[in-house]
RNA sequence: GCCCCCUUAGCUCAAUUGGCAGAGCAACUGACUCUUAAUCAGUAGGUCGUUGGUUCGACUCCAACAGGGGGCACCA
């Protein structure tokens, strides 16, 4: 930090971050209109000021707001875990153990509110009692339990005097601490006072069960780790607008419901993949994000510039032709696992960064590639510890291996009702669908149909597979049938999840496919962009292999349940915010 | 790029036909040592996204702009 290179004894005012000179560059302008004005409205600066003074009434006290190292402290879920050690302690001395509870939720009729009690099974069978009830009964004594220490940030508090109940929260659980003022003393107490909704406190105390029965941290010191200068979002509903959310990813994450689990989960399935993979015997690679042809796939890229070279540069929008360099260069199985960047519209499908997963196995061809496909998605399942079937919106998927494996053509005499063979038919149909047949390849026209027709009903997972070869410019033929390219699509919920190739080894195909590819379609729809010096790679021989391309996001998205994109990404793309 | 929808207090949401801008949470003051979406009494908090227009009068109607969401197109 600057702070620390600083002469001795100087110190540094936050009000003086800038240098004078970059202070003077940016005066001050006189607000004019509201645009102008910063929105510091009197609300939200009134709440502020009130922080601000607890702060300095920290510091009064002798405390650092922003804390500092906390040792020893354990995970509020391995809290949680250890439960059964709270114990209640009759006078007599003797210790009974708290039978099994069950958590009574209901909806306060007056408020419409959740109601929580904590009821006791003593015996199966009988009615449950409320668990205060059952305490009474037990006469005089106390619950004890272990010591523990644990921190995280204040999420729900509530004021009862000089007894205060706070629920702190970190990324394992959330726990309720039982804060009296005379069993932390008044110097403790004091500091108490200070505490606010989102600070994080750590703290010091027994493991017990109050009254009512809620596992509590009985607090004998509480300490104030970092103060929060601005109110969290309202406790129930938490931050609603997906714009606010995306932006402030970081309340989204501590206060949505559900959302710090699911980021986790995006971990875990990525972890996954990686252990499937390398446990295959594959080998992690980073190939260059900066490309001076932006090849491997049909997209348009971000364009950009090196200064020193005054090179036009590309970012990469596949993976495809570098991994396919490592396959010439003997890495027989190769893979990486990065970002993509493509210059197109963004959806609830489509983000323009984006988490690609590329695989190739030399000497294996396209069903290799299915087989590891099924086994990526099915690890990376049980990594998030889900089952098979996954739900998704209104719909359950069902992951249970082998997936289904159907030919495109097959598929689109099912669901478009034409004879795939039939040439004139299937533009027949393309141009009830408002396609112009005229001048196109037959195969492209197919396609059409095949997109507009075919992949919205793919609820999958279903494996489409033998796609025509024209549209397949990376793509080895069958031996058997050149018209047909040996290559799979996943699909899920009508999303294209997977795609995978035989992949062409033929340097002399693979520079005449450029070439037509060049030759009928404008460049920004090309697939494929001339790469010479890939071909160049082809001719010292890339060995037969298979490849697999798999959109992790999207993936990402099933296994989550994630309804849009921008649920898995926790930096979804979005314009500048106006200041 | 085109079409539709949304934008009201820090957060979550109301506001009738164009007629004084409302609630809950959060905050503040007070009461309460077993509460749990704590409760009770009180206080404060708003340029209704921005800029124009229509009107005696606009949160409300119209236009443009900004941001976001959905759809189409492009794509994975």
């Amino acid at each position: 930090m600057r702070r620390n290179s600083l002469p001795p004894g100087t110190t540094l005012s936050p009000h003086c971050r800038l240098k004078p000179h970059e202070r003077l560059k940016t005066p001050m302008a006189e607000p004019k209109t509201n645009a102008e004005r910063q929105p510091e409205d009197a609300s939200s600066s009134q709440l502020e000021a009130v922080r601000r003074d607890k702060l300095r009434r920290l510091r009064e006290m002798g405390v650092d707001p922003w804390g500092g190292r906390f040792d020893d402290r354990l995970l509020i879920g391995a809290i949680t875990a250890r439960a059964g050690e709270v114990k209640f302690q009759q006078e007599d001395g003797s210790q009974v153990e708290v039978p099994p509870l069950v958590k009574h939720e209901g909806l306060d009729p007056k408020t419409g509110r959740a109601t929580t009690q904590w009821m006791v099974e003593e015996a199966a069978g009988e009615a449950p009692v409320a668990f205060r009830d059952w305490v009474t009964k037990l006469g005089a004594g106390e619950f004890h339990g272990p010591k523990v220490r644990a921190a995280g940030r204040v999420v729900l508090q509530r004021d009862k005097g000089k007894l205060l109940f706070l629920d702190i929260q970190d990324w394992s659980g959330r726990i309720q601490l039982f804060v009296g003022r005379d069993q932390v003393g008044p110097e403790n107490w004091e500091l108490i006072r200070c505490i606010d909704l989102g600070d994080i406190v750590g703290v010091d105390g027994e493991l017990r069960r109050t009254r009512l029965g809620e596992l509590s941290i009985f607090a004998d010191r509480l300490h104030i780790l970092t103060k929060s200068m601005v109110p969290p979002p309202e406790k129930h509903h938490g931050l609603t607008d997906p714009e606010l959310r995306q932006r402030m990813r970081y309340l989204d994450l501590t206060y949505g419901e559900g959302v710090l689990e699911r980021f986790r989960n995006r971990t875990k399935i990525v972890e996954s993949i990686r252990g499937t993979l390398s446990r295959a015997g594959f080998c992690e690679v980073e190939g260059p994000t900066l490309h001076s042809i932006a090849g491997g796939a049909a997209a348009r890229p971000f364009i950009t510039h090196h200064n020193t070279l005054d090179m036009q540069l590309f970012l990469r929008i596949a993976l495809e032709l570098h991994l396919k360099r490592l396959l010439v260069g003997g890495m027989e199985r190769v893979y990486e696992l990065g970002r993509v960047y493509r210059n197109e519209g963004i959806s609830p499908r489509h983000n323009p960064e984006f988490t690609m997963l590329e695989a190739y196995q030399a000497f294996g061809d396209y069903r290799t590639m299915m087989d590891l496909t099924e086994r990526l998605i099915v690890e990376a399942i049980e990594a998030t510890g889900g089952k098979s079937r996954v739900t998704w919106g209104d719909a359950v998927i069902d992951f249970t291996p082998p997936f289904a494996r159907r030919t495109y053509d097959e598929l689109i005499a099912e669901h478009a009702g034409v004879d795939p063979r039939d040439a004139v038919a299937v533009a027949a149909e393309a141009s009830r669908l408002g396609f112009v047949p005229a001048g196109k390849h037959p195969d492209v026209v197919k396609n059409f149909v095949f997109e507009q027709r075919v992949e919205e009903r793919l609820q999958g997972p279903v494996f489409v597979i033998d796609y025509p070869a024209s549209i397949c410019p990376l793509t080895k033929r069958k031996r058997e049938n050149p018209e047909i390219a040996e290559r799979f699509e996943l699909y899920i919920r009508g999303m294209e999840i997977a795609n995978a190739y035989t992949e062409l080894n033929d340097p002399d195909l693979q520079e005449e496919l450029f070439k037509t590819q060049l030759a009928g379609l404008p460049e920004e729809d090309s697939m494929a962009r001339m790469d010479t010096d890939f071909v160049r790679a082809l001719r010292h021989g890339m060995p037969p292999a298979g490849g697999l391309g798999v959109g992790i996001d999207r993936l990402v998205m099933l296994l989550t349940g994630a309804p849009s994109i921008r649920d898995v990404i926790l930096f979804p793309l979005l314009r500048t915010e106006i200041a």
